[in-house]
DNA sequence: ATTATCTATAGATCTATAGATAATGC
DNA sequence: ATTATCTATAGATCTATAGATAATGC
């Protein structure tokens, strides 16, 4: 029944790990320490040996979020010609919409997590500075103006992909990712980018 | 016990004007039955004969919600000059922001709404609908343009208050009120409107 | 007689804890 | 000896239903 301290270690992770998806999609209130546990293989008797509440593990499980989707756009990002529109042009896509569980923490969960701890909450402060700084101009020529407009930006990108999920009409969906897409861009020449 | 026909249409109709403000306030996770009915001053047993169930009631609540407010901005809006500018400006003021249980129900409860019923969602696209009409050029004058302008404000709109919710730095909220104020009405001639 | 509301409760959760078990780490 | 994980359970929810009660509406 034991295992190796490593091996502890390991698991713990894996249940952050797979928390992090989990909330994102059904919800902190969606998934209880029973379903997290087992879908990280094991029984919720143990949790409380590594995590000392359920608050504490959705704080780890959304700072990893934030972690692993930055981590991700860094890579993606890294070396393009245009960052910021490549950036804006895949986070507003239909993949990013449809692919909760692996996407954006502020669409999915911000919403509760106003009603969440302070520790919670300032993950989110850092989340929005994340974001906003990848919007934002390079680092030297950053000005009140330009960070007002990353921060306008991302409540727009924030915004659409919230919209766009919530709406039953998929043609909808679709109009406000491109809505967005094209009125932080500038419309594209032809309808050459609706994907 | 009993009471009259009429009597007990203003009791259900008021357990949904409470609920309607509590789900927005705490979520539709955060109340429970008993919660709702007591708050109108009723016992929970009576609920079932008044709705087939919760998710029902989560459809009306919203519903009224969006009703409500939408009676609220065209009021407010009446005669003004620029209707537009002043439902922006309004919308995206601290007071809106701070009085969650009264205001807009797309940051509020569309995260949570994604995982809802059909019937459900489609109150949420009529949503979008109801504002984006407000945000668009009057009737005779939209264009497939107009109305793109009018989804992408509603999305930066939506978004900003849902960041701005679930920061836990005042001063950053404050400043992505304004961020989005300013850029969607063009920045101020003085430093005049932070209020 | 009908019915709006009440009290009481079933059955299924959910968070958190207690104590047993068996393998690690000294 | 320590400890990571397990089984079992306490206590507090939550949605939904059953049956009683007392006032309305015919």
């Amino acid at each position: 029944m034991r295992v190796s301290r490593d091996q502890a270690r390991q698991n713990r992770q894996r249940v952050v790990a797979t928390s992090s998806a989990l909330f994102r999609e059904k919800g902190v209130d969606g998934v209880g320490i029973s379903d997290l546990m087992s879908e990280a293989g094991l029984t919720h008797g143990g949790f409380y040996k590594q995590f000392g509440s359920k608050a504490e593990l959705v704080e780890e499980a959304c700072a990893l979020a934030l972690d692993d989707t930055m981590a991700f756009w860094d890579g993606y990002l890294e070396g393009a010609a245009d960052p910021r529109a490549r950036f804006i042009r895949a986070y507003l896509s239909q993949q990013q919409r449809d692919r909760v569980s692996e996407g954006c923490l502020l669409p999915a969960l911000a919403g509760e997590a106003r009603r969440e701890t302070p520790a919670i909450r300032s993950v989110f402060t850092r989340a929005i500075h994340a974001y906003a700084d990848r919007l934002d101009q390079p680092v030297d020529a950053r000005t009140a103006q330009s960070r007002a407009e990353a921060l306008s930006t991302l409540s727009e990108m924030v915004g659409a992909i919230l919209l766009a999920r919530v709406t039953d009409d998929p043609q909808l969906s679709n109009e406000i990712l491109k809505a967005a897409r094209d009125h932080i861009l500038g419309a594209p020449p032809e309808a050459t980018s609706d994907r």
